[in-house]
DNA sequence: AGAGGCAATTTTTTT
DNA sequence: AATTGCCTCT
């Protein structure tokens, strides 16, 4: 994949300069002229709180993108629209939709329009109200490494055992406290036992680390956020002055934070209500959202939120979209058995006109190798046209497999790599997270932000210069009692005990290099560099971090370290790139003037290079795997069913339906069934991205963390109706033999007899049939056959190797040996 | 100081 | 299987 696209699509929330210019006129009608009657009403709704009830597949992100294209036509300036995704990759397919809509030739329409993250937007907004927040504006975003890094060291702090209190554990009942909107204080005053009271001390103790290394984590951003609006009124004047028109996606994963953005901004519905004097019922806040899909739980979403929308907002309309669009009968039946099994639900029917549609598979494997290979030839025969069926040939793009760990992308990758199929992985972090990049950011960050202790510590001795672990000790023994950051106690070395003269000296020259770069601070003069690519280069050179790989390349020869001087090539291109597409005006965190109508006052009183600097290491902090998804490659897609949310395929593999793993061991030894009911709908999700095929399957055994393991395949087969199944027992056969059968297009299930299984001796054991398929073909009954259709069962055996005699409609008589012929009834 | 080796531990999903 | 932490050796 060339550079630019790998990182522009990394970048995704950055205003894109629009494209095509699109010369159909911005007309009422034509934005409405193919949409159904509730789609019209939810676009043409805009006044007043609004909940759309959207199933999967009916047409949410057309009408989320209708409907902002509307407000735009009748004339409400963009500036004044607010609409809040979950990923920057749907931010930024929603706003080229809007902007295709539109219409680019002039921009002007859209200036201003904010399409956005919850996360994006407070991490923006927190900037502009850095100083009701406790923050200065150079914060810096903390990942789950940098956090992790910090916890430790704070609990080794308070003298508590890192085996007691492990930094992992701790930092997720923080991030609980904190999606609730308990501070260190409040989670204090909840937990009466030991052990929550240490972590409870831990929590006040890491947020103060965390302030004082100027730094927010990923919880912080919504949770500050929701503080500075609640407490703040001039804040939250000023963005409710400014967002007329509040929209969120995905509404069914807000968690109470969250909830509590939106509402504060949305606010109470005294705004201007349209000329005709018809009083709003409340303010311009359209929810969107699908209870059947939330699946972040585990993450504070509440789904309460969705379900009690109209008790917050007395005066809402609410629109249920619920005709599918997306999905064939089957699948969708498929979807609907499944999610039936929820009791904790609002029942809704799935619907769709279409007919006919190919049945879905499920196929039981050997092993998870076997999977992958079963797996690695179905998507080779989706993409061959295939005269019989009538079916296209699907291109690689649209297809997709899903599965619920990403430790299961491994043997796919390898079996995909094997049989030749282009594939991308869906891990928009997994760039950043390579060593020598993180390295290389951590001097940005350090850059940006010198009380940031984490990236500090990162680079100090990277590469080596003499600074170990015991010098750092004494300077830290030094800042600690007169309050100072590292850094500054650094650039005081001489007057730290104890330090040897190398040290020091040491010391010396690294602060010199680093107040090179910012100028001493000033990010101003002749010395200091004009673009943000230039920045990053110099850093990778004159920090000696190139000159490391470059050695080490030299001498081991090894792949890797000629890999890692790429990566920061490609990191410099990725700056680049960023500054061509960083649009200021877009950013509500600049010093633009934040109504963009409004006259410019004052002078930008950031330097620019470090106002694009903090908007690059913003948007390098909160990049998605999602944002990786990109269907312009030409290539299948593999990604969690957490990232699959949103999405659609023509064709959709789905690994690993096991107990254990999906739903998850975490979920099923639970005690509500609060979890498994997320598990099933997470299900759900991935079967409900499928368009056209749906293919499923289970491995008899798997290999977890080297140990081969005994499964069950996954009770969610067993709850999908039968009558749209194709099901197949494949764990008895040869990878080779059982992969020839999905190559050829008229392959005879019936027909093969696995070769190696005689001639190696092994006995046939006899296999479960899958939960769902009882195995039971009584005389009379109809069955379907993928090959030969349906047909009558005239007779039936019993036993190892039963066989049935069946007279098929159009297919004459057969005897097929019913462990193999992926026998239906109808 | 720093690298390299061995043992212990790990069990999800993500902004 | 893979990462992390601790220990030893240079």
């Amino acid at each position: 994949m060339s550079h630019d696209s790998f990182l522009s699509r990394l970048h995704p929330q950055i205003a894109q300069p629009p494209q095509v210019a699109a010369p159909e006129p911005l007309s009422r009608e034509s934005l409405l002229a193919d949409l159904t009657p509730p789609q019209s009403q939810a676009v043409l709704c805009t006044e007043g709180p609004l909940l759309v009830l959207a199933a999967a597949g009916s047409g949410k992100t057309r009408v989320i993108t209708r409907r902002i294209a509307y407000l735009v036509s009748c004339g409400v300036p963009a500036w004044s629209i607010l609409a809040l995704t979950f990923t920057n990759k749907a931010a930024g397919e929603m706003r080229e939709r809007v902007y295709h809509l539109i219409g680019s030739a002039e921009q002007r329409p859209v200036r201003g329009l904010t399409i956005t993250t919850f996360h994006s937007l407070c991490a923006r907004l927190l900037r502009r109200y850095a100083v009701p927040a406790g923050l200065k504006p150079d914060f810096t975003i903390y990942d789950t490494s940098d956090q992790t890094a910090l916890c430790k060291k704070v609990i080794e702090g308070l003298q508590l055992s890192t085996s007691n209190f492990p930094a992992r554990s701790v930092l997720s009942a923080i991030s609980n406290a904190k999606n609730d909107l308990l501070d260190a204080e409040a989670f204090a005053q909840q937990v009466f036992d030991f052990s929550g009271k240490q972590i409870a001390k831990i929590y006040a103790s890491y947020t103060k680390a965390l302030r004082s290394a100027n730094a927010v984590d990923f919880d912080d951003l919504l949770l500050l956020m929701a503080k500075v609006l609640k407490i703040d009124e001039s804040v939250r004047e000023e963005c409710r002055r400014r967002w007329q028109y509040l929209l969120v996606d995905e509404y069914q994963d807000t968690n109470h934070a969250q909830f509590l953005i939106a509402s504060l901004i949305a606010g109470e519905g005294d705004k201007a209500a349209k000329g005709d004097g018809a009083k709003a019922a409340g303010p311009n806040f359209c929810v969107v959202g699908d209870p059947d899909q939330a699946i972040y739980g585990w993450r504070g979403a509440d789904i309460s939120n969705i379900l009690e929308f109209e008790e917050h907002y007395p005066g809402a309309k609410v629109i249920t979209l619920g005709e599918n669009f997306r999905s064939t009968a089957p699948i969708l039946a498929v979807a609907d058995g499944l999610i039936r099994h929820n009791k904790r639900r609002k029942h809704k029917d799935l619907f769709t006109s279409r007919k006919g549609g190919e049945k879905v598979e499920a196929v039981l494997c050997r092993d998870e190798r076997h999977e992958a290979q079963l797996v690695a030839d179905w998507l080779k025969a989706q993409s061959q046209a295939s005269a019989e069926d009538e079916h296209e040939g699907i291109p690689w793009r649209e297809m997709a497999v899903f599965y619920r760990t990403n430790s299961l992308s491994r043997v796919m990758e390898e079996s995909l790599r094997g049989a030749s199929i282009p594939y991308t992985i869906a891990r928009g972090t997994a760039f950043y997270e390579r060593e020598e990049v993180k390295t290389a950011l951590a001097y940005l960050r350090v850059v940006a932000n010198q009380a940031d202790g984490v990236s500090l510590a990162r680079i100090v001795n990277t590469p080596t210069r003499g600074i170990g672990g015991t010098s750092l000790d004494r300077v830290e023994v030094f800042a600690a009692p007169q309050g100072l950051t590292l850094f500054e106690a650094m650039q005081r070395a001489g007057e730290v005990p104890g330090l040897t003269p190398r040290a020091t000296s040491a010391m010396n020259k690294f602060v010199e290099m680093v107040n090179g770069w910012t100028g001493g601070g000033t990010f101003l003069g002749a010395q200091v560099s004009h673009t943000l690519p230039e920045l990053v280069d110099r850093i990778v050179k004159e920090s000696g971090l190139e000159a490391m790989y470059k050695a080490q390349a030299q001498t081991s020869k090894t792949q890797t370290d000629e890999e890692r001087l790429d990566n920061l090539a490609e990191l410099v291109s990725s700056a680049r790139q960023f500054e061509l597409e960083y649009d200021i005006s877009a950013d509500p965190g600049s010093d633009a003037p934040f109504v963009p109508e409004a006259a410019a006052t004052t002078a930008p009183a950031t330097p620019p290079l470090l106002a694009l600097l903090r908007a690059y290491l913003e948007s390098v902090a909160l990049v998605a795997d999602a944002d990786a998804v990109d269907p312009a490659q030409g290539s299948v897609t593999l990604m969690t069913l957490h990232a699959a949310k949103g999405l659609e395929f023509k064709a959709v593999a789905m690994i690993g339906l096991e107990e254990g793993l999906l739903p998850h061991s975490r979920a099923i030894g639970a005690p509500t069934d609060a979890d498994m009911e997320e598990e099933r709908r997470l299900c759900f999700v991935g079967i409900t991205r499928a368009m056209r095929r749906l293919h499923m399957t289970a491995a008899k055994y798997r290999t977890i963390r080297g140990m081969s393991e005994r499964t069950i395949p996954s009770r969610f087969l067993g709850e999908v109706p039968a009558g749209h199944m194709v099901v197949c027992d494949q764990s008895d056969t040869f990878g080779d033999v059982a992969g020839a059968q999905w190559g050829e297009s008229g392959g005879e299930a019936e027909s093969y007899t696995p070769a190696g299984k005689t001639a190696l001796g092994s006995p046939r054991r006899h296999s479960t049939p899958l939960p769902g398929l009882a195995g039971e073909f009584p005389v009379g009954s109809q069955v379907r056959h993928p090959q030969f259709g349906v047909g009558t069962v005239k007779s039936v055996e019993s036993g190892t190797n039963a066989r049935a005699v069946i007279a098929f409609r159009d297919a004459g008589t057969k005897t097929l040996v019913l462990e193999y012929a992926r026998l239906t009834r109808v």
